[in-house]
DNA sequence: GTTAGTTACGCCGACCGTAACTATA
DNA sequence: TATAGTTACGGTCGGCGTAACTAAC
């Protein structure tokens, strides 16, 4: 038996015994999570699911038994990684976070104020950067977690995967753009476009969509910075790009959102930590926060 | 991580800390169990072991820790994989053994005399046939558990490996091969010897070890059937070369036994199970009494 | 020289992803 | 026909074994 076998196991129930979902949420095929349930159920000669009409609706009795103790085992192997050590209790020290624009600003802001709230001896630093020099600070070692949406070459490296950034349009309240959803590649490109710089997440694959889909887009300015671009939208230079979490419904009162994940795809979100530095304790804990399932190793 | 990681880990711990006696218990080579804890090690990021001169020689307080835990792990790991489906508790049935005559004879003995008490509403069944035809009759479903020390084609069937069985010459005590130990082949091939059959443990191994050697043994018997030889030994007709569990103290007073394990080999023991065929309950307790580790998947 | 453990390297199997297939509504 | 899940198949990664190497006594 692998431990695996009970995550994904696990990970079915938790997204209400969809296959899809659980494989959505592991970053893995569907395929691949089918058959390694299949597996543990083999192995264990019991049937784990109820299965009606070809879908997964409910747990058998073996299924409730085993879901326990593998949630139990699960909770065990995960103390071991991260609390099993001299310095469990670690509650002070330093942590370096290299990161981009709009993973500080945005994503991790209340992620950052629960953590100090939790460890207030800790010292958080922020180094805001471009991906690629997130990347080779957490190389370097200047840096203790990295957090970017642009996968690199990640030798050296250990890399999570957190949760995905879905993309919106952002003009102001009443633009034409929001008249009939859903929007579409060929209406966006009639409007002046802002995006975000093309090696940050939103960039590039704003680009990509474009091109992709043979249509030239009018972009008329790109930032490494979501703010100034919102700050332009105001002034009514266009209609941004943005990941969805740069949008704040009490700040951007002025402005408008409309979901465009279809259009360019989610950014993901890679948590980054060198190889051979070992996580632990509060980072251990802060890292749990980014990455969805709380067994992120 | 991996659970053979902590499998390997405590497997070490239970061995004297001998990563090679680990290895050998596990039926693995000796560099896989470094590498494997060495890769454990990496991932808690703490050193398991004491190391002076290059050996393994006790816990650091982080693997006195970890060990716990990692026992935890793998028992819970164990009763979900054993006892986690509805009929564990099923104490009654039936169980059908095939079985070599030197399993039947010796090595079983008391672990099914100790299953019965166990389970006295168990019917235990036991066939007695040669390694094929124990082959066969697990394929064929008409065994439910098979005992061999020769090695088929598992297509279609789950193999635990049991305990070695080391070999010994038997012969009357006083017998002058018993001359000054250790014996060697040469002096063997002086001797009239009685083996079993070449298609049971202990049989092919013998005659493979000579022709290796290039001499020519004096074979004047063979059998299926470890008491017909012993008895032929008591009468004179010369040296048995037999597994060692088939020398009993008590009953032999009249034979007297040398390992000679050095010269032939141990013969392993095989359980096999088909590969469809649920392995719960008792079915897993008996399993249990003959593969040496309590984790047997 | 012998024994225990680690490093190097090629092989093989297991898992994963893509794609085709099945079944249900 | 669209959606969820299973089966089929090829590629790739990682663990295992053999062998060479290192270190201690």
């Amino acid at each position: 038996m692998r431990l695996e076998q009970l995550r994904f196991f696990c990970a079915i129930v938790d997204n209400n015994f969809s296959v899809t979902r659980a494989a959505d949420i592991l970053h893995i095929s569907q395929p691949a999570v089918s058959k390694q349930v299949a597996g543990l159920e083999q192995e264990l000669g019991a049937d784990l699911f109820i299965r009606a009409s070809g879908r997964l609706v409910g747990l058998t009795a073996a299924g409730q038994a085993t879901l326990a103790r593998a949630r139990q085992i699960l909770i065990e192997v995960d103390e071991l990684l991260h609390f099993g050590k001299g310095d469990t209790n670690a509650v002070s020290g330093r942590l370096v976070i290299a990161t981009t624009h709009t993973h500080a600003r945005y994503t991790l802001l209340d992620i950052i104020k629960d953590f100090r709230l939790l460890y207030p001896q800790v010292h958080v630093h922020l180094v805001q950067a471009n991906p690629f020099q997130v990347h080779e600070a957490i190389l370097a070692g200047t840096a203790d977690i990295g957090i970017s949406s642009e996968r690199q070459d990640t030798k050296g490296l250990r890399e999570f995967r957190g949760r995905d950034l879905g993309r919106s349009i952002i003009a102001p309240v009443g633009h034409p753009v929001f008249g009939r959803a859903p929007v579409t590649l060929k209406e966006l490109s009639k409007h002046s476009l802002l995006t975000l710089d093309f090696s940050f997440p939103g960039g590039r694959a704003v680009g990509e969509a474009f091109e992709n889909a043979g249509i030239e887009p009018n972009i008329v300015m790109t930032a490494t910075d979501a703010d100034v671009i919102k700050s332009y939208v105001r002034v009514g230079l266009g209609v941004a790009v943005l990941p969805t979490v740069t949008f704040d419904r009490t700040i951007d009162q002025s402005l408008q959102a409309a979901d465009v994940t279809y259009l360019f795809g989610a950014a993901p979100t890679f948590v980054l930590v060198r190889e051979d530095h070992v996580i632990r304790g509060y980072m251990s804990e802060f890292i749990r926060q980014i990455v969805p399932d709380n067994h992120f190793q």
